[in-house]
DNA sequence: GTCTATTACGTCGCCCGTAATGATC
DNA sequence: GATCATTACGGGCGACGTAATAGAC
């Protein structure tokens, strides 16, 4: 059974005849008699009666007719709908992401996303998150993957993905003792790190001394371990792959805030844009059902 | 788009491989690659992406094959429904009617019937209801048309199809007059007519004489033209074309059966007998709304 | 090195078109 | 005689198979 033979028997039945049907469907009669003819046989039936001049549908080709036109509808619909997701699968898409993104698997969500929309064109952005935010606001970047600071400004929408702790990191085989006279690595002014640090060592009462600043977590994780300070850091980057630090949980660790997903609010997301946001956070579900 | 392309294209998803999906296919991994690739290209989306090692569905691809298993199921019915039907096709299918049907038009069922059953083989007897309810005993024949009389044995199921009136015939010219007198024809003693016509004449304070008996409805027609006798017989048959005759209304007009459509309680009817039947019922009623 | 998908190429099938025949009104 | 469907026959497109190539593990 072959769809054109169901195209040109519902053609047939709508003219009524096969000579009108051949002439809608741009080809000579003599094939439309033999698609008919080799649809009754593979069916075993007759489904119309053919009288020359008119033309009657039997009782299997009344039935036949109508589940011609069910499927044949259908598969119009595929074409608009396959074409209609075609049209998402096409587009440029810019994601910006910090460095520390804890249990966040960016790299994994890139690659399936690729997989399920090859058409699409991916860049990626990395950087502290004020810097990402203002790419946004210029509109460079569709989304940010960070952390979720206290002080976000409200032109954003938010959606958190994973929560993040803080931890102390010192060079491996530092003393355990008071931080007040430590040397801090962090990043620079105005980043939220920086205020996480400076708020944790206000609680302990001291005014952390920085003299070392660096311009990322991977960073910050390396000067430690060469030795040069200390330096509170979120838990993941600490206990990621890297240079060997010294861990060390604390006992009122300040709230480190949680990795979300940043979008400009008011400003519609991109079909790409949104199949992504959609993908990672379908991701972070513990439960993936594939169907 | 093409079927086999669904075809190949749910296969290779099934079997997540080129390979394997080839081999259920019972055809040559070349070919499968061909028709994915038409089918992408015609619908302008990458369907899936291929790693030489494992295949995945891309968002569109998920979408076409759900579509794809839809239609290819729909098409799986549509084989069993139309040899199911087919089976009724075929067949053979006995009727027995009697000349007088009144407005039942058996040789239009006829035609159509066998336009919409081209395979069942049909084949008709006339006669006497009561001949032919004989062979409905012993048979011969699925179905009866004809008049249900009143005595009609309790081993038939019925099914009304039009009412029918009695009226008298007398030959051409004939003065309108006392009846008592006259010479009657009708059918054997023991017919249904008979009754009728004892019934109307004991009504009217007489016994009928019944010099001539006649062995069917159009015969007692012909005897009356040919100025033999008066008879009393169906109205349908008196006004239809034929020999001429007087048509006189009767004041007090005896009931005449009305044509059914008869059976044999108990006895299950054929696909064919029961599909027929269906069809004279359908074709009683006055608009017919062919979909 | 093995397995898998793609490309290259030749062959066969079948769908279509033209022409002639048959049937019905 | 006109119209329509069917048969007869030839040509061309396309799907398939075999073989070779490229890529992934």
């Amino acid at each position: 059974m072959e769809l054109r033979q169901l195209v040109y028997f519902e053609a047939v039945v709508r003219h009524g005849s096969f000579t009108r049907a051949a002439a809608d469907l741009h080809i000579a009669q003599p094939a439309v008699s033999a698609q008919i003819r080799l649809l009754e046989t593979e069916l075993g039936v007759t489904l119309l009666t053919r009288t020359t001049r008119r033309i009657a549908l039997t009782a299997a080709g009344e039935l036949l007719l109508a589940r011609a036109k069910r499927i044949l509808g259908e598969l119009d619909g595929v074409r608009d709908d396959v074409a209609q997701v075609g049209a998402v699968l096409r587009g440029r898409l810019a994601v910006g992401a910090t460095e520390v993104l804890g249990t966040v698997d960016l790299g994994g969500a890139l690659a399936t996303f690729h997989r399920r929309h090859p058409g699409i064109a991916l860049s990626l952005r990395t950087g502290l998150v004020a810097e990402l935010l203002g790419g946004l606001d210029r509109g460079e970047v569709d989304l940010v993957l960070g952390p979720v600071h206290a002080d976000l400004a409200d032109r954003y929408t938010v959606r958190m993905l994973a929560a993040e702790d803080v931890v102390l990191v010192t060079p491996l085989g530092h003393p355990a003792g008071g931080l007040r006279d430590e040397p801090f690595v962090c990043l620079p002014p105005g980043s939220g790190l920086r205020a996480i640090l400076h708020e944790a060592a206000t609680a302990a009462g001291f005014e952390p001394a920085v003299p070392f600043e660096a311009s990322g977590p991977g960073e910050i994780r390396a000067l430690v371990s060469a030795g040069l300070g200390v330096a509170v850091m979120a838990g993941s980057t600490a206990r990621s792959p890297g240079p060997p630090v010294r861990v060390v949980p604390l006992d009122q660790a300040p709230e480190h805030p949680g990795i979300g997903l940043l979008s400009r609010r008011g400003r519609r997301l991109s079909p790409a844009a949104a199949a992504f946001r959609q993908h990672v956070i379908h991701q972070m579900r513990p439960n993936v059902p594939s169907r």
